[in-house]
DNA sequence: TAGGCCATCTGGTCCT
DNA sequence: AGGACCAGATGGCCTA
């Protein structure tokens, strides 16, 4: 740590007009709700809290059968994450799955926000256009093997 | 118009 | 039980 800001010295000048050129404040506007998404946040309706089944959870049918996935959605594969866990199935209301949603949404704006906070971080042209976040990505892992060489040579 | 990027929805899985 | 995390699907927007 205490290498750093004579690393900082040796870093080219370009670099650094790197670093003072970005500027990537401005928030996307795509933040405001989307059509498709014009969903009640804050459900009450008592129409809502139909419960699809009794249970939270139901069982799929017998002995390794795929079950039909008769609810909203598309389709999912078995087997992605290498192992084919319970058959059952969380069944959840529609306020439950619009909750859900919601956090979904939350949780998106903070990563989004995480990587805003790492573009700024990230040296890069006076971009026209803004990094995007695989751009962003493959940014920060040069950059960061670039300062690591650095310190590493110095 | 095709392709890239992104927001959102969704259901499965993990974890507390 | 329910929230967090994840990845597939979908549709909208933008640019070359």
């Amino acid at each position: 740590p205490a290498a750093l800001p004579a690393v900082c010295r040796l870093v080219d000048s370009t670099l650094i007009n790197f670093v003072s050129d970005m500027n990537l404040m401005e928030f996307p506007p795509k933040y405001a709700l989307a059509p498709k998404q014009q969903v009640d946040d804050t459900p009450t309706s008592p129409s809502n809290q139909t419960r699809l089944n009794d249970s939270s959870w139901s069982r799929d049918l017998e002995d390794g059968v795929r079950a039909e996935h008769v609810m909203m959605g598309s389709p999912r594969y078995y087997g992605t994450h290498g192992h084919t866990r319970s058959k059952r199935r969380r069944i959840i209301t529609v306020v439950q799955r619009q909750a859900a949603n919601v956090r979904e949404r939350k949780r998106m704006f903070s990563l989004n926000e995480a990587f805003d906070e790492l573009r700024r971080k990230v040296p890069t042209f006076a971009y026209e256009k803004r990094l995007s976040r695989i751009e962003t990505l493959r940014l920060a892992i040069v950059y960061i093997s670039f300062m690591t060489d650095l310190l590493e040579n110095t």
